[in-house]
DNA sequence: ATATTATACTATACGGTGTAATTTATTTGT
DNA sequence: ACAAATAAATTACACCGTATAGTATAATAT
């Protein structure tokens, strides 16, 4: 029996994280091809050899960041079903939770970027979307409020594709093309939402 | 008075629409940054040369593109109200119409193309959103039917948000991360719009 | 005379690598 | 417990190969 003396790695995660960070600001301000490896490095103020120590190519750089991205999104508690809370205290909170994504700055900025990004290479996005199911948990509640007699429609899954349909077109989007101005003043349209889809599926 | 003789010149649209069109087939497929002006000479069957004698530069090329487009987009005829026709029918129209530029591959290409651009270069977005003001012939719309007493709403900028908001997040971004298969059985889901839109302001 | 073509060319930028020097934390010898 | 030895991590910098926007030019087609 060989001894084989390991010596323990050093933590490379305070490089990793500068990295990282850099990376996101650079990607995020000037797209996946503009973003030059020797401008990453500067940014993160890091060696360029650094970054391959930790990442083997741009490509890898990139997905990492998507897939912090997505830890951080599946963090978030999903919506659950309550007869305690009216429908549309639980709907605001549910939406607010949706926007989640888009009310930093860095997120929204990251949210760009990937929809950018996936835009153009839709097999890429597709994979990466592919991994959950984002209306699963909403569709659960839709069940649960209708067997409590609060709803009532035809199909969860239509009713989920409107409310979904009306979050993203008219607060995500309309987020990310202006830089979140438009979730200045936004409560009024939210309320709005809430009410159109309490119009046509609550009881 | 000197005699000017100025020679016809000749007709350089054949060239010019084939360069357009190489140039989009291009662009669409690979993105600005990763679209190099001889790849799209070779696809448009074309010297690289011919293109430089008509667009000064790759950027030129892609705006002229962009007017194109949006021309196109403009000579859609605007929504008209009428008492003659259900709500149903012309608001259905309508959303048909507005799904005009994501029904054709070409058209769906370059509207993910100019989305994903336009994401990362939001100032060249917004300087080309903003020659138009794309809600006002339905807010006109909106004012007539509820003239007519068949709508009612507070505001109809907010109606129209919502309206808009459900026909982009549920059909038309959709489409363009699907290709368009998203559409394929959308008739439902078209339907499901306008009985919700009508749920919450008809009369 | 105008437009187009083929071809070669310039200048530059970028992803990624090689390398030798240097820093830094861990291990070992005392 | 402390200093010397050691190995991991980082850095600076030069370098390679390749790709690309745009140009120059001379020949050819219309």
């Amino acid at each position: 029996m060989t001894e084989i003396k390991t010596r323990k790695k050093r933590d490379t995660s305070q490089k990793r994280k500068a990295i990282l960070e850099g990376a996101v600001k650079v990607f995020t301000q000037n797209g996946f091809d503009a973003s030059s490896m020797d401008r990453i490095a500067e940014v993160a103020g890091v060696s360029k050899r650094t970054i391959y120590n930790h990442f083997p190519s741009k490509e890898d750089l990139f997905q990492a960041i998507v897939a912090d991205f997505l830890k951080q999104r599946d963090e978030r508690k999903p919506i659950q079903y309550t007869s305690a809370q009216s429908l549309e205290e639980q709907l605001k909170e549910f939406a607010k939770a949706e926007l989640f994504l888009i009310n930093d700055p860095v997120r929204r900025g990251l949210s760009k970027l990937f929809t950018s990004v996936f835009l153009m290479d839709l097999d890429f996005g597709r994979k990466t979307r592919s991994q959950f199911e984002p209306h699963k948990a909403f569709i659960a509640w839709l069940n649960a409020a209708q067997e409590n007699q609060k709803l009532r429609f035809q199909s969860p899954e239509l009713a989920a594709r409107i409310f979904y349909g009306l979050v993203e077109g008219c607060l995500t989007y309309p987020a990310l093309f202006t830089d979140g101005a438009s979730l200045r003043n936004a409560d009024g349209l939210l309320d709005e939402i809430i009410a159109t889809f309490l119009s046509r599926y609550g009881c």
